[in-house]
RNA sequence: GGUUUCAUAGCUCAGCUGGUUCAGAGCACCUGCCUUACAAGCAGGGGGUCCUAGGUUCGAAUCCUAGUGGGACCA
C-alpha cells in the first residue's frame, strides 16, 4: 500500500544516488547538440548553504534541467572560491584557539594550515547543494586557489603589468586595522552611529587670541598640518597667515585658506590631517602640506605621535579629551549623527591610510563590458539594472587589487634591494629578467624578495567562467571552445558591480567575447518583516532543516511561488509549506491512478472529449511556459504549471474521468491519462526532480538507465480552441449549480434535476456524463419552454433549472436575475458606445473592434433570456 | 544630498504592446463537507479610492508631469 502523504526523505537519495551514478549531469563537448552552460557563482569556501543560495541554486538547477531535457549539452560548473580575508580571519582563529599566533608562523606554515582548514570544511556547502537537487556536473568542481586557477591568476596579473594597465601606486586606502588589510570600497559597510564632535582650541602663535575648531577624532591632532578656513568667512579674516600652536604637543602648523571648508559646519575652522582622512589628503596634496602618518598597522599610535605612543586609537581618544580638557583646551562636546565606516569581515572601524598598492587601470579595459550591456549583447533581467551598471562603469575607479595577506594568489612581482620592481610568472624568470633586461647578470635568486601581499579575490573570480574551463592556460582547449560563452549566470544584485561587471571585463579582454549571454538577477531573501536574512539576526531558517521537514522539491517549488527577477523575496514558511503540499497532491494524483484497472471495454465519449480537451489545455500552458522561460519568469512558469496540474489535471479532469468505484477504467482512456501524466511529470521536472522521477519510474517500464533527467521536454501540440470554450461553458454550468446546492444547504450527495433551455441541444449532449458526474445531477433533460416554480439561472444565452420543489425564493430569485440583467444592460451600454465612437472603430486594431461586436451580441442574448427569466419569475 | 526604482485585496505579488465591465493569483479569512486519491483535501463565498493631484488619449492600473511614501546604488 503506498503512503496517503508523500514522504520525500527516502525517495530524494535514492534518486541522487541513482543520478550520479549513471553520470547524468556529466557533460562533455558534444558537435552534435547544442551547447548550454553555467557557472556557479563560486560560494565562499568557508561557507555554510544560507536561503539565498538555496534561491539562487534552484534557479540555476531550473535552467539546466530543462535545458538537458530539450536535448541541449548541458552544463552546470561547480566550485568556490577562496575568499581570501573571511578565510584567513577564520584560520587565524582556529590558530588562536589552538594557541598560536599568525605572527609566529612563516607564510608556508600559515598556508598549510589554510589548506589543512579547507580540506575539512571546504566541501560542505556543495554537499549541501546535492540534497538540494542541484544537478552540477561534479566531476568538474573548481576552487580558484587550485594549481590551475592559481596559474591563470598570476598570468593575467603579468600580461596587464605588461600592457601596462598595472601599476603600483599610494592612495588612501580603507584599512581594516584587525584583519591588516586594505579593502575595496565594496568591502566596506557604512555604519550609522551617534558620534561626539570635540570643540578644542589652538592657541595662536606669536600673539594672544587663539581659534577653535570641532573634530570628532582629537587624537588625530598630533597629525595635524594645518588649520583651514574658508577665504570668505569674515569671523576668520585676522587670522590669514598666521600659524597656531597644536595644544599639548606645541608643534606649529599654518593656518592656510580653502573655500573646499563649509562655513556652519562646527565653527568654521578645519583641522587638517592628510594622513588620516581622504579629504584632508587631497587638501594637503593641493597646499603641499606634509604627510605624518601616527598610526601603525593595528591602530597604535606610533612615535610619530609623541604623545600617547603605544596606544590604541580609541584608548588615545579618551586619554586626550580628558588631558585637554585639564588643559583647558576643550571648550565643548556635542553629540551628533554620524556614518562610520566598518570592515564587512571583521567589523573593525575602517581607517583611511596611505599605502602603497597595487592598481588595476579601469578606463579603458571596461569600454567594451560597458557598451556591450548598453546594447543588450548581454542582457539583464529585470533590465532596469542597466542605469545602475551604466553608472557605476561610467565612473569607474581603478581597483586595488593587492590585499595584505596571505591567504591568496601572491603577488608575482619581485623586488632587488634598490627597490627595483620586476614582475614575471615565478622567481626564476624574474631573476631571468633581471638579468638580460637590467644586465645584472651576478643577481641570485636569493637576491630578489616576492611582493608579500595577495591579490583581491575578485581578481580571481572575474576569470571564473574562463577559468574553470582552463581558458586562460590553454585557450584552443575543447571545453572552452564548446562551452564559453556560457549562457546564463544567475546572481545577486548585490555583486552586479564587483563581480558580475568584471567577469564581463575579463570576458572580453581574455576572450574578444561576453563570458555568458543573459545575467538573471535574484532578489534578496528577507524574513516577513522584510529585514533581510542573516546568521547574526538569527532570523533564518536552516536550509537543511526545511529540506528535511518539507522535502526538497517543496522547498524549490516554496522558494520559487513567489521571486520575481530582481525583486526580493519575502520568505515565510507558509510558502515552502504550500510547496510541500503541491508534492502531496501530485502524489496523491499518482495513487488514483496507479490503482485503476485497465480492461478491454469501451471507450465512453466523454473520456474521449476529457482527453482531447486536457491535451488542450496542456499544449496552451506547454506554450505559456515557453514564453515565460523566454522572458526569465521562472516563477510564472511555475505557477502555470502548478495551476494546471492542481486545477486542470487533478481537480477537473481526473474527476471527469474516474470510474466508479471498484470499477475499471477502459484501456484508450487509460493509456492517454498515462501519457498525459508522463508529460506533467516532465513539464514540472525542473522544479520538483525528485517525486518526478519517483512517479516517472513508476508509472511506465523504465529500461535500467533511465531517468526523467534526460526525457524529452514535452513540446506544444495543437489548441483547440473550441473544444475549449465549450467545456469552460460546461464548467460554468457545474459551478452554477453546485453554488446552487451550497446555498440551498444541500448535502453533496443529493443529486439534482436539471433542465436546459437552449437553442443548441448538441454542445451539451455530449457533456451529459461529465455534468453528471461532476454536479451530480439526477437527471438532465431539455426544455423548450421555461420550468415553473425552478430554481434558474443563464450561461451565455441558454437557460438552466433546477426543479427544487418548494424550495425556490421567488424574491431572492427575482434579484438576482434583476442584478445579473443589470450588470449586462450596463455592459451593453459601454459596448454600444464603444462601436458607436468613430474614432474608436476608426483607430483600434479591427481584430479588436471585431471582439467588441461579438461581446455586443453575447450580452444581448443573455439580456434576452434573463428578461424572460424575470418576466416569468414575476408572475 | 545625487541617481535610480517601486507603490494594485489583510499579506506576498501578477497584470507583458494602453483595448473584455479589468481589476487578477496564491496565502490568510468566512460557510459547508472526514464524498472511496488527497483535511497537506473538496465545494462555495466575502474582500480593492490600482498612493495623491493633474495631463495625453476615443479609451489609462498601464504613458507623461508634479507631489507623498518606501527600497537600492552612489556621495
Amino acid at each position: 500500500m503506498i503512503s496517503k502523504t508523500y514522504a520525500p526523505q527516502d525517495i530524494e537519495a535514492k534518486w541522487y544516488q541513482y543520478w550520479l551514478e549513471n553520470k547524468f549531469f556529466a557533460s562533455k563537448p558534444n558537435p552534435d547538440k547544442e551547447p548550454y552552460s553555467i557557472v556557479i557563482p563560486p560560494p565562499n569556501v568557508t561557507g555554510v548553504l544560507h536561503m539565498g543560495h538555496m534561491l539562487n541554486n534552484t534557479i540555476q538547477d531550473v535552467l539546466i534541467r530543462k535545458a538537458r531535457m530539450e536535448g541541449k549539452e548541458a552544463c552546470w560548473v561547480p566550485g568556490t572560491d577562496h575568499a581570501s580575508i573571511a578565510t584567513e580571519a577564520k584560520v587565524v582563529a582556529m590558530l588562536k584557539e589552538r594557541g598560536i599566533e599568525k605572527k609566529d608562523l612563516t607564510r608556508d606554515e600559515f598556508l598549510a594550515y589554510a589548506m589543512e582548514w579547507k580540506d575539512k570544511y571546504g566541501g560542505i556547502i556543495l554537499e549541501q547543494l546535492k540534497k538540494l537537487g542541484a544537478s552540477c556536473d561534479w566531476d568538474r568542481t573548481r576552487f580558484t586557489m587550485e594549481p590551475s586557477l592559481y596559474q591563470a591568476v598570476i598570468d593575467t596579473f603579468v600580461r596587464l603589468y605588461e600592457k601596462g594597465k598595472i601599476y603600483r601606486g599610494v592612495r588612501m586606502v580603507n584599512w581594516d586595522p584587525q584583519g591588516k588589510t586594505a579593502l575595496s570600497d565594496e568591502e566596506v559597510i557604512d555604519k550609522d552611529i551617534q558620534a561626539k564632535l570635540y570643540y578644542i582650541t589652538y592657541n595662536v602663535v606669536g600673539e594672544e587670541g587663539s581659534l577653535t575648531i570641532a573634530t570628532s577624532r582629537p587624537e588625530t591632532i598630533m597629525a595635524d598640518s594645518a588649520v583651514c578656513i574658508n577665504p570668505n568667512d569674515e569671523r576668520y579674516t585676522h587670522l590669514h597667515d598666521k600659524t597656531v600652536k597644536i595644544p599639548l604637543l606645541g608643534r606649529e602648523i599654518p593656518v592656510i585658506l580653502d573655500e573646499y571648508v563649509t562655513m556652519d559646519f562646527g565653527t568654521g575652522c578645519l583641522k587638517v590631517t592628510p594622513a588620516h582622512d581622504l579629504n584632508d589628503y587631497e587638501l594637503g596634496l593641493k597646499h603641499k602640506l606634509p604627510v605624518i602618518d601616527i598610526l601603525d598597522d593595528a591602530g597604535f599610535l606610533n612615535e610619530k605621535a609623541v604623545l600617547y605612543v603605544g596606544q590604541d586609537r580609541f584608548a588615545a581618544r579618551r586619554n586626550i579629551v580628558k588631558d585637554l580638557e585639564e588643559a583647558g583646551h576643550l571648550v565643548k562636546v556635542e553629540e551628533y549623527k554620524s556614518i562610520v565606516k566598518t570592515s564587512e569581515r571583521t567589523g573593525a572601524v575602517i581607517e583611511p591610510k596611505l599605502s602603497l598598492q597595487w592598481f588595476l587601470e579601469m578606463k579603458e579595459i571596461s569600454q567594451p563590458a560597458l557598451e556591450n550591456v548598453m546594447n543588450d549583447n548581454i542582457k539583464l533581467y529585470p533590465p532596469k539594472f542597466k542605469n545602475m551598471y551604466s553608472s557605476w562603469m561610467e565612473n569607474v575607479r581603478d581597483w586595488c587589487i593587492s590585499r595584505q595577506l596571505w591567504w591568496g594568489q601572491q603577488i608575482p612581482a619581485y623586488y632587488l634591494q634598490d627597490g627595483t620592481v620586476i614582475v614575471a610568472k615565478s622567481k626564476r624568470e624574474a631573476l631571468h629578467k633581471a638579468q638580460h633586461e637590467l644586465q645584472l647578470f651576478a643577481l641570485t635568486e636569493e637576491d630578489l624578495t616576492q611582493d608579500p601581499d595577495v591579490l583581491d579575490t575578485w581578481f580571481s573570480s572575474w576569470l571564473w567562467p574562463i577559468s574553470v574551463f582552463d581558458g586562460i592556460e590553454n585557450p584552443d582547449n575543447e571545453d572552452i571552445k564548446y562551452y564559453y560563452p556560457t549562457n546564463d549566470l544567475v546572481t545577486a544584485p548585490e555583486i552586479l558591480f564587483f563581480w558580475v561587471a568584471r567577469m564581463i571585463i575579463a570576458g572580453y579582454e581574455w576572450r574578444g567575447e561576453l563570458p555568458f549571454r543573459n545575467v538573471y538577477l535574484t532578489g534578496i531573501v528577507r524574513d516577513k518583516l522584510g529585514r533581510k536574512m542573516s546568521k547574526s539576526l538569527g532570523n533564518s531558517p536552516d536550509p537543511l532543516d526545511l529540506i528535511a521537514k518539507y522535502g526538497a522539491d517543496g522547498v524549490r517549488t516554496g522558494m520559487l511561488f513567489s521571486s520575481p527577477a530582481g525583486n526580493d523575496l519575502m520568505f515565510d514558511e507558509k510558502l515552502v509549506e504550500q510547496g510541500r503540499n503541491f508534492c502531496n497532491k501530485v502524489w496523491n494524483a499518482y495513487r488514483l491512478v496507479e490503482g485503476w484497472n485497465a480492461t478491454e471495454i469501451s471507450q465512453p465519449q466523454e473520456n474521449l472529449l476529457s482527453i482531447q480537451w486536457f491535451e488542450s489545455r496542456l499544449n496552451q500552458t506547454i506554450i505559456d511556459v515557453q514564453e515565460h522561460f523566454v522572458k526569465f519568469r521562472i516563477s510564472d512558469a511555475l505557477l502555470s504549471i502548478y495551476n494546471l496540474i492542481w486545477d486542470d489535471f487533478c481537480g477537473k479532469y481526473l474527476e471527469m474521468i474516474k470510474p466508479a468505484y471498484e470499477q475499471p477504467i477502459d484501456k484508450a482512456t487509460f493509456e492517454a491519462t498515462i501519457s498525459i501524466f508522463e508529460k506533467l511529470m516532465c513539464l514540472a521536472h525542473p522544479y520538483m526532480p525528485f517525486i518526478t522521477e519517483e512517479i516517472w519510474q513508476a508509472i511506465s517500464e523504465r529500461g535500467a538507465n533511465e531517468s526523467i533527467c534526460r526525457a524529452e521536454y514535452p513540446l506544444a501540440g495543437e489548441v483547440n480552441t473550441q473544444i475549449l470554450g465549450d467545456f469552460d461553458a460546461m464548467f460554468t454550468l457545474v459551478t452554477k449549480i453546485r453554488e446552487i446546492r451550497n446555498a440551498k444547504q444541500l448535502s453533496p450527495k443529493t443529486a439534482l434535476p436539471l433542465s436546459i433551455k437552449t437553442e443548441e441541444k448538441a454542445r451539451y449532449q455530449t457533456l451529459e456524463g461529465i455534468i453528471q458526474k461532476l454536479a451530480n445531477t439526477e437527471t438532465i433533460e431539455y426544455v423548450s419552454d421555461k420550468v415553473n416554480g425552478a430554481i434558474s439561472f443563464v450561461v451565455k444565452a441558454d437557460e438552466f433549472f433546477i426543479n427544487l420543489a418548494g424550495e425556490i425564493d421567488v424574491e431572492a430569485e427575482l434579484a438576482n436575475a434583476k442584478k445579473e440583467l443589470e450588470y449586462n444592460l450596463g455592459f451593453k451600454k459601454s459596448t454600444e458606445a464603444k462601436l458607436a465612437n468613430e474614432r474608436f472603430v476608426a483607430n483600434a486594431k479591427p481584430e479588436l473592434v471585431e471582439r467588441e461586436r461579438q461581446k455586443l451580441a453575447d450580452a444581448e442574448s443573455k439580456i434576452k433570456a434573463l428578461e424572460e427569466m424575470i418576466e416569468s419569475l414575476s408572475k
